[in-house]
RNA sequence: GGCGGUGUAGCUCAGAUGGCAGAGCAAGCGGCUCAUAAUCGCUGUGUCGCCGGUUCGAGUCCGGCCACCGCUACCA
């Protein structure tokens, strides 16, 4: 039975260009997107930017532009990821710009309000201008700002609250139950510890001078801007023309049974405790799944714009192609704890897995049914098995549930390995059949066969012996570069693509082998 | 400080319910020749962070210690 499944990465802030750590995220939600569209259930894939974060006004400041034109430069950086990251997401929100959007956070707003969940409170605190965020006592140095050696000014406005206290039993039931799961595990559990240590009602929304006027304001006190997480959490039910409960939003969130959110460990608590407490407010379904990512390091150091360690996604690409980059990303990042970028890996990684493991298996394979069956693939006779080949036939029907079962739970690392049992298993196979031995046996025996006018009984039953091996050993061979293809699609799609193109007769005949992955060299 | 996690072969990491230490990569040796100098096989004397305990038996359970990391309320 079909299962409409709802995916999203976060929205990240514009104040920059997207980094190697934004790929991560929009890659393994593809992955999810496309494996369960391969599955046959309808898929939803949503992604976007946060424009509204007050981040935003700052970086515009700093760079003289007005805050809207900076944001649409940097989103656009952001939605063209599409292309090099062959990232299939649906739809592409954004906060400032998307039409849906704001109308949707007022229902959202309106919602809470009417359940009572939003109150005026006066709050004061110290806050830091040069950060622009309140700071507790404890948080300073000697009373001063450990960023900008400042004294912050105390602070005091009326803003909007949320009543998130009200959720708290509730909240940690639904986590513990796994109603509302959060992989991995060690995620789970910071929640529940976070929850049951106590929740307390949070500011959402801010004066229109903090925000410096950018920003959605709040329904009916033009005088306060909604604050951006509120705002910015809103955007998953809000391209979904929440504003209208339109038809997406039934199919996808009310009516839909899988609605998963990917985003890092950062963001956890946001959207763990905060996001689903506002939609029980709201009186809306919550997300099914919460899956959580850790961050990259790059050369063993955090991701940093300032110190230049950020990686551009795109140039990386433009240098190695998109699958490699795909493919170190969900094979060499762990599901907890970091995972350290190098160029370096990433050479090894194509290098070894894409150009020699599979590539030059599926190069083998068509060149060897070119040599030996003039291009097109056997046809072997019904039941005859291929010698030897139980361990990749297996291997071969194993792949689907391995897949789909490390996918389900978030490990993209075990799915990729699962995938490369057949690889491993295809390139053993070739040495063990040695189709080059069948192929002379028969070419021996043909020529003899021919001489002779089949006067030699026992010569001619070899050939046919070796020559049926020959062909069921390629066939299965060939099968299995099929299954490749198919279960490397969500992984690999422009990979897959060419394998089954490659393995695809086109009047009878494959196509000439031509390799998948330049090796690329090393320094 | 509190809660949680990690520490296993040169590197990256697997190792439900305790039962003779594993994989991949790297390295060395050997084989094959269909293939992108690719591929296949063989080769690991590791104090399983340290110290103690439970047990016939502990990487696996318990206690303590060390190191590193995460979370600890508005850092989009």
């Amino acid at each position: 039975m079909p299962t409409p499944f709802y995916v999203t990465t976060t929205i990240p802030y514009v104040n920059g260009r997207p980094h190697l750590g934004h790929a991560l995220e929009l890659v393994q939600a593809d992955v999810l997107a496309r494996h369960r569209r391969q599955g046959g259930d309808p898929v939803r894939f949503l992604s976007g930017t946060d424009d509204n974060s007050l981040k935003n006004v700052l970086a515009a400041q700093a760079e003289g532009l007005p805050t809207q034109q900076l944001v649409d430069r940097n989103a656009a950086a952001f939605e063209s990821l599409r292309k090099p990251l062959a990232a299939c997401f649906d739809d592409f929100i954004r906060t400032s710009r998307d039409s849906r959007h704001r109308p949707g956070v007022e229902r959202l707003w309106r919602a809470c309000a009417a359940a009572g969940d939003l109150y005026r409170r006066h709050y004061q605190g110290l806050y830091c201008v040069g950060c622009e965020r309140f700071f507790t006592e404890a948080e300073l140095d000697a009373g001063r700002c450990p960023e900008h050696g400042t004294r912050p000014e105390p602070v005091a406005e009326q803003n909007w609250f949320f009543r998130l206290s009200r959720y708290q039993d509730q909240l940690y039931h639904l986590v513990q139950s796994g109603r509302l799961r959060i992989e991995p595990a060690v995620r789970r559990n910071e929640v529940l510890g976070f929850i049951a240590a106590g929740l307390e009602d949070f500011s959402v929304s801010r004066s229109q001078e903090r925000a410096r006027g950018w920003g959605i304001p709040v329904p009916g006190d033009p005088d306060q801007v909604i604050y951006v997480w509120w705002d910015a959490l809103g955007n998953y039910v809000t391209a979904l023309d929440y504003a209208n409960r339109g038809a997406d939003y039934r199919r996808w969130w009310a009516d839909g049974s899988r609605r998963v959110h990917l985003l890092g460990k950062g963001v956890l608590r946001f959207h763990a405790v905060y996001w689903p407490a506002m939609l029980l407010s709201a009186g809306e379904p919550l997300p099914t799944d919460i899956l959580v990512h850790d961050y990259l390091t790059v050369d063993g150091k955090k991701i940093s714009k300032s110190a230049g360690t950020a990686v551009d996604p795109v140039d990386l690409v433009d240098r190695f192609g998109t699958d490699p980059v795909r493919w170190w990303l969900l094979c060499e990042v762990p599901r907890v704890s970091e995972a350290d970028f190098t160029v370096e890996r990433l050479i090894a990684r194509t290098n070894r897995d894409l150009a020699d493991d599979l590539g030059n298996l599926v190069n083998r394979v068509v060149s060897m049914v070119h040599r030996y069956r003039a291009g097109r693939p056997p046809d072997p006779a019904p039941g005859a098995a291929a010698a030897d080949a139980e361990r990749l036939t297996t291997a071969c029907q194993l792949v689907p549930d391995r897949v789909a079962a490390a996918l389900d739970a978030f490990d993209f690392r075990t799915a990729t390995a699962a995938v490369w049992t057949v690889v491993a298993e295809a390139n053993r196979y070739v040495d063990q059949v040695r189709p080059w031995q069948l192929a002379r046996a028969e070419g021996d025996a043909r020529a003899d066969g021919d001489a002779r006018a089949g006067d030699d009984p026992a010569r001619s039953t070899g050939d046919r012996q070796a020559s049926a091996q020959l062909d069921a050993a390629l066939d299965v061979l060939l099968r299995s570069c099929q299954t490749l293809a198919e279960q490397l699609q969500p992984f690999l799609p422009g990979t897959a693509a060419r394998i089954a193109a490659q393995c695809t007769p086109s009047a009878g005949r494959l196509p000439s082998p031509r390799p998948l992955f330049p090796k690329v060299p090393g320094w």
